[in-house]
DNA sequence: AAAACGGGGGC
DNA sequence: GCCCCAGTTTT
């Protein structure tokens, strides 16, 4: 059994990027735990920057609380609503979509089903399992780029795409840390182990890090 | 000025 | 597997 070191290096983390002084992040701010609210927040997030998708969750939520309004709108009305995020005119075919699916095929709910989740036009893997982890608190792992990459420089993986990754990981990941590791990854990359030249000498982990594909520089 | 960026769909 | 998407930040 190859030895991961899950136990040395998550908690440690955990309490590395709770003392950096910038919010872990979670991507889901308070969304009341409602199902429906962090699903399409969650769709609206995905390559955007946060601060840009709270701005565009709260004026849509104003509105929006429930499928049956949200479809009610024109696209070109939910456009307006969430202008300031990426792929706006995608994500408001996409999101009008998924509220009309939910209400035709899900009695207007959310279901707690990853492959329910995937059969949503705009729901990946990514979006499907935070909506599992953090609406339902169930288990599910959100593999996003920095889990992906993250987990491939430890050595926990070696993969080559993060759908590949996921799956290794419900193999090897001790189920304790499906949770949180997304929110421990994705802090912890943005600050410190990032894509390109990542900071090494302020690392916590850096002694236990085989370093597999860092560059250094372009 | 390029490339990357907190994916996913369509082909 | 490859290409596209939309606007902002890094390199």
């Amino acid at each position: 059994m190859k030895n991961y070191n899950f136990d040395k290096i998550l908690p440690k983390l955990e309490k590395f990027v709770q003392n950096l002084g910038v919010p872990v992040v979670t991507r889901i701010k308070d969304r009341d735990f409602d199902p429906f609210k962090i699903l399409i927040g969650t769709i609206l997030s995905l390559r955007t920057k946060d601060e840009t998708t709270e701005e565009a969750a709260n004026r849509l939520f104003e509105v929006v609380k429930t499928p049956e309004d949200l479809i009610k709108l024109s696209e070109k009305d939910i456009e307006k609503l969430i202008y300031p995020v990426g792929f706006y005119k995608r994500k408001a075919k996409q999101i009008k979509e998924v509220a009309k699916t939910l209400i035709e095929k899900y009695d207007g709910r959310v279901p707690n089903d990853l492959e329910e989740l995937l059969k949503l036009k705009g729901v990946g893997r990514k979006t499907a399992n935070l909506v599992i982890t953090e609406a339902f608190d169930d288990y599910g792992i959100c593999v996003d780029t920095h889990v992906h990459r993250i987990s491939n420089r430890l050595g926990w993986v070696k993969t080559k795409n993060p759908e590949q990754t996921e799956m290794e990981l419900r193999k090897i990941l001790p189920k304790k840390y499906w949770k949180t590791i997304n929110p421990i990854l994705v802090t912890f990359g943005q600050n410190i182990c990032k894509p390109i030249s990542p900071l090494c000498s302020k690392c916590p982990i850096e002694p236990l890090c085989p370093k597999i594909g860092v560059t250094k520089s372009r």
